[in-house]
DNA sequence: GTTTGACCAAATTTCGAATTTGGTCATAAG
DNA sequence: CTTATGACCAAATTCGAAATTTGGTCAAAC
């Protein structure tokens, strides 16, 4: 069999397996072989790929932020006007809902993430977090938002409005949250002119991001 | 024994006691025995003031509920402005906060309430969500909340963000909430003049409100 | 070189016995 | 009489050791 081209199919197919399980049984109750026997391949070849259970998992879960935040680029590259942060936060949010992993992340969800829940946000949010607040702070200092707070300030109640919006059940449709972002956040008038003028640097943290996250998938074994 | 007053006060030292250990050891491992221990009373007299384990914990949580209102009734009869949203949120999301219990109540805190937490929401809301849909009500007729949308989305979206907020760790200041939800709910200008006279209906909701809730309290036994 | 499943130590589950607990009520105290 | 109590019991919980399952390895098969 050819293997370079193999390799990463397989592994896709191992990831779709656990997608699904943990989706469907939760961390606890998913074991190594179900996964593989799904995916049918031996137990051992789950091993070639990943270190252990946890870095299987987690590459589920990273695997879909991965997704999202490439969502989120190509979104970007189509139309700059994304970058405001309103209709940024929106995008997320409704991509977010879509994939009900990575919204479990999000919403601290024990019951299907278990002792997964504690290991994923030491290994998503480093870098995130950074490119995030360089995000905001291109924006603030292009007048798209407010300056009155710091970006620091800023970016821990961004995260608990986030955090309720997606812990809510039912979730508020995302035009709500862009809606609250835009009064919480943005200054009074939003440029246009400004937007574009900072899409490009944007989505150039968007991709360093992305490539850095992608790295890590890939670095699994 | 006289017997009226004492035996209130007797109430209130059982519910120290429960509140006590709940707060310490968490609802499942509290034993009725243990609270009885700490009271100084027999177990039985526990159950001459409620009749089962969960409405004596439930009782604890109304307490707490009620004294947080009463506190607010307090801030807003001394000073009328406090009715305004952003003000009136800080002062209720600080008074939570110094409640660890009520605090492990918006923010689900499982580990500590347990079997307790569908049963409080069950018990807290049906009335405290009237009231609080009249008193937005109230704020948006007289200009001092926004109206471009219907209470109803508001609400669900200050809910959203007080739990976020709530279940942030460490919790964000109560200024950031202030400010948060006067850009989010709030009009650009709020009227002094008309803080003042929406106050005086405010707190008679507010009083009906904290009368209920002691009333339920009070309809232990 | 690649894949696998038999294999094993460790973790989890099972399940009946032992203990604890919620709730009652006959009795004691006043 | 009223009020408070703790002994009491069924039900729930915990315990513990045996049985089972699982994560992870690796010698053998391919």
């Amino acid at each position: 069999m050819p293997p370079a081209e193999d390799r990463a199919e397989r592994a896709e197919r191992i990831l779709d397996a656990a997608a699904e399980l943990l989706l469907r049984a939760g961390y606890r109750r998913t074991t190594i072989e179900d996964v593989a026997e799904r995916a049918d391949v031996g137990k051992g070849t789950v091993y070639l790929h990943w270190k252990n259970r946890e870095e299987l998992f987690l590459a589920v879960l990273l695997r879909d932020s991965v997704r999202v935040l490439e969502e989120l680029v190509t979104t970007i590259a189509a139309d700059p006007l994304s970058v405001r942060f309103s209709r940024l936060s929106e995008l997320q949010y409704a991509n977010v809902l879509k994939r009900p992993l990575l919204r479990a992340g999000y919403a601290d969800d024990t019951e299907t993430l278990g002792k997964l829940l504690p290991k994923l946000h030491g290994k998503l949010d480093p870098r995130h977090a950074e490119a995030f607040v360089e995000y905001l702070e291109l924006l603030a200092a292009n007048d798209l938002l407010r300056t009155d707070r710091p970006v620091r300030e800023l970016v821990v109640v961004f995260q608990a409005v986030l955090h309720g919006f997606l812990a809510a059940s039912p979730p508020p449709e995302p035009a709500l949250l862009a809606d609250t972002i835009a009064r919480a956040f943005e200054p009074l008038a939003v440029s246009t002119r400004q937007l574009r003028a900072v899409a490009p640097r944007a989505l150039e943290l968007f991709i360093e991001a992305v490539a850095l996250d992608r790295k890590q998938l890939e670095r699994a074994y």
